[in-house]
DNA sequence: ACCTGAACACCGTTCAAGT
DNA sequence: ACCTGAACACCGTTCAAGT
């Protein structure tokens, strides 16, 4: 392939960090974690590899902060109408979604990288809990296992657990479609343990 | 440094799976997944890292297999005595230990890799709940919630949230020995609301 | 200021060869 | 059967150079 770096120089919107950062998130959610290399990655940008150092100094480290950032900070809504629970309820399916539709970062997510992130969305979980009149204690309590929760079945969902449904299946004969685990049914009755647990 | 082939060949233990695991996850523990390399892992074994491919076929991928299997495959005792709220209990504690200790196969853990070893795990807790009198149904979610938020815990406390620590101390003023989470209180606060939330 | 191109010190893995 | 050594196709990153 042959390139005219002076005219495409030129014609190209040029390199922005949000940019570099959605493009790497593409490839990850496209071809996974493995594949996203420097190099690819200015091949996707039609950069050389090299002049993302300069929006990015700290190299792929700070790539990589940047995608759990792009995915991890999703915070709840702190000014809505109603009881908390529902907020909750509503907050931790958006969150479910955003964590399986980037499955390629959870790795991320679960490694020390970014911290900021996470403490934002533990925050506002802890601020509608306050809110919604439960106490300072048990607020932090239950906005930490809420978001343990959350994160933790997203885990075990990407992985896909072959085997869990063959073992659903023997354990409940025939019946239904095929024994296959409903997600979204078995995420929504955890999350009701968690809340039911609260005080 | 010079290597004498020959003689240190004959004197040597011999290369095993097991041996090649351990010293893996020796090399993970002691400086983290990003340093476990072929060439680094078949120096810890006094061999060039090419004969670990004798052994692991398939190469860097079995041998991650085989960090995840290794701690991950932690099953509850499904013939212990006492009540299920007590068994579960008991093995939520030593299963965060364990990931806590192997913090840097987390990652792994979340990813695909090895369904098995989960999978055993999540079978053994539908069986205690099952012997403690849970239906079918409940017991398959609460396996599962249970499951999750221990993983979901346990990444969280291993990111070490420091702005999570200073949100505390705020909120508390200068009481206590200075605003740190107590994560131990915190993971069986969460225990609690989990179990507690199980009909 | 922004990007390129060559270079360096690494990777995982294959493959022929040794014992 | 078990291990070695050279080789190949990649990596992330530095650095001088171009515009």
């Amino acid at each position: 392939m042959v390139r005219q770096p002076s005219i495409n120089a030129q014609n190209r919107t040029p390199l922005s960090t949000e940019r570099i950062i959605e493009t790497a998130l593409h490839i990850v959610d496209g071809q996974g974690l493995g594949r996203l290399t420097m190099r690819r990655l200015g091949d996707a940008l039609e950069v050389e590899a090299m002049a993302i150092y300069h929006h990015l100094p700290r190299g792929k480290e700070q790539l990589l902060d940047g995608l759990v950032a792009h995915v991890a900070a999703a915070p709840a809504d702190t000014s809505a109408a109603g009881r908390w629970q529902d907020v909750l309820r509503a907050w931790a399916g958006g969150y479910r979604e955003r964590l399986l539709a980037h499955a390629g970062v959870l790795p991320l997510v679960v490694t020390r990288r970014n911290p900021a992130a996470l403490t934002a969305t533990l925050a506002s979980l802890r601020e509608v809990l306050r809110r919604g009149g439960v106490a300072e204690d048990a607020a932090a309590v239950a906005a930490h296992t809420l978001l343990g929760y959350v994160i933790g079945h997203a885990a075990l969902e990407v992985r896909g657990t072959a085997e869990d449904g063959a073992a659903a299946r023997i354990a409940s004969g025939e019946g239904g479609e095929g024994g296959a685990v409903d997600w979204d049914a078995r995420f929504r009755a955890g999350l009701g343990v968690v809340l039911g647990g609260v005080r």
